[in-house]
DNA sequence: TATTGTTATACTCTATAACTATA
DNA sequence: TATAGTTATAGAGTATAACAATA
């Protein structure tokens, strides 16, 4: 008896963006206490997360894989370079800021990584082992489409609609 | 080849908070240039959203369905009340900041709603509706399977979980 | 000229603690 | 005493534009 049902859009539970960010913010709130304790931030652990799992990348490769935007880069890798976790890199394209773990950075890494698949296998277990990979090939097809389409819902030229979109 | 396969965690493109913030961020850019384009935050919106949806609610309940902290919901209260798009309501307990959207706010909503859905709906076109309805069921069960979770990997009293985290 | 990244700037949100007012 | 919300405060990230360096 919301008194106006006429007009429901899709029913805010059902918003796709919206049980994204609740699903993610339930999981994280797992995850989120492990971090705190060792004084990263949740997108300085993304950081090294990236780099230990592919070595060293540059900032626009970090950006795009840590959903990190540029500025804010430049800041975290101040932060975890001050701290030895991450030092530049020599790089072919004098452009491009490289970077890499230190052993140190590399050692909080494998530390911390032992608790992180503790808290992962807790939900996993919960969750069942099959959703949690039917989910994970969801989420990335779900990402890879909607990073393919052009702009607002249609028309493969993606013009168009940037141009609607700004007024 | 990154030198050292020995401890991956779980590798960084299949870790369950990853995989949900980039298809989040992935979905969300579709949408953000038609909210900013009316003036509001993506928080602001989902507030307006979750009004439009449930009718009148406090501060506590719109704080757990939009993912939003109580001090940002009091300032998005102000930002939006200021706008006319949104009034404080009475409330049977007085403790109770209790908020319904004004004419102006349902008007707003309304307006916005047909865009929503025509970008929605492009994005379940090229995903495919059975797909996107499997993965929403997904999403509410983790949701709710980690909300139920103590706080480490076990343990139902909740309690040595917390601890351990602050240390 | 186009690309990569940093700086500058302004704003929003996060997060915690302390406080007020109900209940 | 416990709960709901606001205020205070500090810090981090978002976002855009402008700029520097390199290609």
């Amino acid at each position: 008896m919301t008194e106006g049902s006429e007009r429901k859009l899709r029913g805010y539970e059902k918003s796709l963006p919206i049980a994204l960010l609740r699903a993610r913010e339930a999981t994280m709130r797992r995850f989120k206490p492990h971090v705190d304790a060792h004084g990263l931030t949740i997108q300085q652990w993304r950081v090294i997360r990236a780099l230990a799992d592919s070595g060293p990348l540059d900032s626009k490769t970090l950006a795009a894989r840590c959903v990190i935007m540029p500025p804010s880069l430049t800041r975290i890798f101040r932060a975890l370079e001050a701290r030895g976790l991450i030092r530049a890199e020599e790089a072919e394209d004098a452009r491009r800021h490289v970077v890499a773990l230190t052993g140190e950075g590399r050692a909080l890494h494998d530390r911390m990584a032992g608790a992180s698949e503790a808290i992962y296998a807790g939900i996993e277990d919960a969750f069942g082992a099959e959703k949690m990979a039917a989910l994970l090939a969801l989420l990335v097809e779900l990402r890879e489409v909607a990073e393919a389409m052009p702009e607002e819902g249609r028309a493969p030229d993606g013009k168009s609609a940037s141009e609607a979109a700004r007024r």
